[in-house]
RNA sequence: GGCUCUGUAGCUCAACUGGAUAGAGCAUCGCACUACGGAUGCGAAGGUUUGGGGUUCGAAUCCCUACAGGGUCACCA
């Protein structure tokens, strides 16, 4: 509901008491865009007045059109279809609300702070594989949420929690002694998250060569599966860790480094960043405290066997291990400590967003209870960004099959599909190498990360790396084209030596299909509110889109720089610079850059 | 099996959270234009919104039910 509306309703509410003599609230007039096949810019919805009037629908609407054109100055006609109030705004109406958009540069963006401090959490990896599909759109999803919140007026704060220790950790580095010969990241050229990953393969196979070698001798594949002599190794080396055994701990920090070295690359071409990452080394134990003083309050239980539970009957929960009978932390136990870290390292945090995929929605339903439980206030505030899988053709992603799609490579893809593309247009041959290759990469990602947000985080989508990605059609590189020839075109007009600082509009200068591009982008502050509201960064993809289609449209037949007639243009100048500029906004809250050229 | 999410054009997705004749892109077919940047624009065709009930002035949207698919119900993360 933008400025309009709220005025139109508030209008609508004087008209019903003047017309009908009741008196109604605002929110009872229910207003929206007037379809394009009729004549107008704004509906009343009259059926839900009718039981007020105590008329038709046709007569109620009639009686409130007459009385807002003779009594708001801002309706200038109306027209009754069916149970459908339309009303026509008066054209100066549109002419001022886009001079106004064209002086702030930060048009439906609010001040910072305005609202609550907010911290988000995304990316989250293990430190034992490199980034895959996954988590590109975690991390997208995860960024522009975080931008999207921050221009809602909210202070983020971006944050990680990596996975930095367990079983996982410790085969990579069993594997890596019994197999590395000493190879680095220097040695072998190799990126560091891309190595230590080979070595969580080499550890998989060896087990499985393992596990098959026992059977062979006659043992039962279940017990050779917890027989192997490698998994022993990588659970007592898991041990010795936790013991705080130097060689261990070493050799932990050198190949965690390494992958830390290669994220922080992959972190880099995503073009994502976070204000401060928590390490599940450093967390778990906090969580074992917290759970030690939840039993002591009687919020937990301890079973016979030593292991402390939280039973959650009551919420139609089940109950919940929080800590294992030898005493070491599962995930919730380490979640909870994190949690409440978080909210010392931050005082004043209103709320904390989790990105995480939606097979462990469950996990964060437990988790806030067990907040709410342990007294932690604003706990019911905390969020589960929760999102759908993104699926192959050939089904899920498996490691074992060899059907990862690799981040790094995906997005050299795209830049590389972006580079042929450009090639084979020609247009910027004269660019430098460098300025060629931030600009493949700005239209290769940019086409990727529209892609994965265009769609409802809820929702799983279908990813097809031969197919899916296009240039064309509803994509980043659309959009883009637009704003290049927007941009280049207004650079023309500067260079011809027309005025380009424009102040007043003629409003008669609009016709219908302005008009609408202008009601489009007025629609922006209340894409930005929505958008933040429900975590959903597809609102602002798809209005980025439909704002570039419509201008896309007019711009075939709307000269500008060879328009005669100077309040026509000075016009259609001013109508190009706003919309240029919307987009560019809102792609960028998409983690989407805009090139020059392309 | 319990809980949960999802089901919309051949395909990938929308639909301002209950409003008018359900919209885009891709693919298909046709058309336009000296192109302010053609990575373009316009049009055609394509739908019983999975089926069946219900609620109401009005349902893709809410309720019930059946079917189909995903997720989850670990001393994994």
């Amino acid at each position: 509901m933008d400025a309009l509306d709220q005025r139109l309703a508030q209008s609508a509410v004087t008209a019903c008491e003047a017309c009908f003599g009741v008196k109604i609230t605002p929110e009872q007039i229910q207003l929206q865009q007037t379809r394009k096949e009729f004549d107008g810019d704004r509906t009343v919805v009259v059926f839900p007045l009718t039981r007020h009037s105590k008329a038709s629908p046709e007569a109620t609407g009639t009686a409130l059109g007459e009385w807002l054109v003779a009594n708001d100055e801002l309706v200038a006609a109306y027209q009754v279809v069916k149970g459908f109030l339309n009303l026509t705004i008066v054209p100066t109406y549109w002419t001022e609300q886009l001079l106004q958009i064209h002086t702030l540069d930060a048009y439906g963006i609010q001040a910072e702070g305005s609202k609550s401090k907010v911290m988000v959490e995304y990316s989250s990896p293990n430190t034992n594989k490199p980034l895959h599909l996954g988590h590109l759109r975690n991390n997208f999803l995860g960024y522009s949420v975080s931008r999207i919140l921050e221009a809602a007026g909210h202070e983020v704060i971006k944050v990680q929690i990596i996975n930095d220790r367990g079983i996982h950790i410790c085969k990579s580095m069993v594997a890596w002694q019994k197999f590395g010969n000493g190879e680095t990241p220097d040695s072998s050229g190799l990126k560091g998250d891309k190595l230590v990953g080979k070595y969580y393969v080499a550890f998989d196979r060896a087990f499985k060569e393992e596990v098959a070698n026992l059977m062979a001798g006659g043992i039962a594949e279940d017990k050779a599966q917890k027989q192997a002599p490698i998994l022993l190794e990588a659970q007592a080396m898991l041990h010795r860790w936790e013991q705080g055994e130097a060689e261990v701990v070493e050799l932990w920090r050198t190949m965690n480094n390494w992958v830390y070295d290669g994220f922080g690359k992959t972190y880099t071409e995503m073009g994502v960043d976070f204000d401060k990452l928590y390490y599940e080394s450093d967390t778990y134990l906090l969580g074992k405290d917290q759970v030690a003083a939840g039993l002591e309050s009687g919020v937990f239980f301890k079973k016979d066997d030593g292991s402390i539970w939280i039973d959650l009957s009551d919420e139609g929960l089940d109950e919940k291990l929080l800590l294992r009978k030898d005493g070491t932390a599962v995930y919730m136990t380490q979640d909870i400590g994190t949690a409440i870290l978080r909210y010392s390292d931050f005082p004043g945090l209103e709320r904390q967003v989790y990105t995480v995929g939606n097979e462990q929605e469950y996990h964060f339903k437990v988790l806030f209870t067990i907040l709410k439980k342990l007294g932690v206030d604003g706990a019911e505030k905390n969020h589960h960004l929760s999102y759908g899988m993104v699926e192959l053709p050939e089904g899920k992603m498996k490691s074992r099959e060899g059907t990862v799609v690799d981040a790094d490579d995906l997005l050299e893809e795209m830049a590389g599909t972006a580079r042929d593309m450009a090639t084979e247009l020609g247009k910027i041959n004269d660019l430098s190498e460098a300025e060629k290759d931030t600009l493949f990469k700005q239209v290769g990602y940019g086409a990727l990360k529209y892609f994965l947000l265009k769609v409802s985080p809820s929702k799983s989508m279908m990813f097809d790396p031969k197919a899916s990605v296009d240039f064309i059609g509803n994509t980043a590189p659309f959009i883009q084209f637009n704003y290049v020839r927007a941009a280049s075109m207004l650079a023309k007009c500067t260079d011809a030596g027309h005025n380009t600082d424009i102040s007043t509009i003629d409003a008669a200068v609009w016709d219908t299909d302005e008009l609408r591009l202008i009601q489009q982008a007025l629609m922006w502050p209340a894409t930005v509110e929505l958008a933040a509201a429900h975590y959903d960064p597809s609102l602002v993809a798809n209005h980025a889109y439909d704002l570039t289609k419509a201008f896309s449209r007019w711009y075939q037949d709307h000269p500008v720089l060879g328009e005669e007639n100077v309040s026509v243009r000075d016009a259609r100048i001013v109508l190009t610079q706003c919309v240029a500029h919307q987009i560019k906004t809102a792609m960028g809250l998409l983690g989407i850059e805009m090139p020059k050229r392309m």
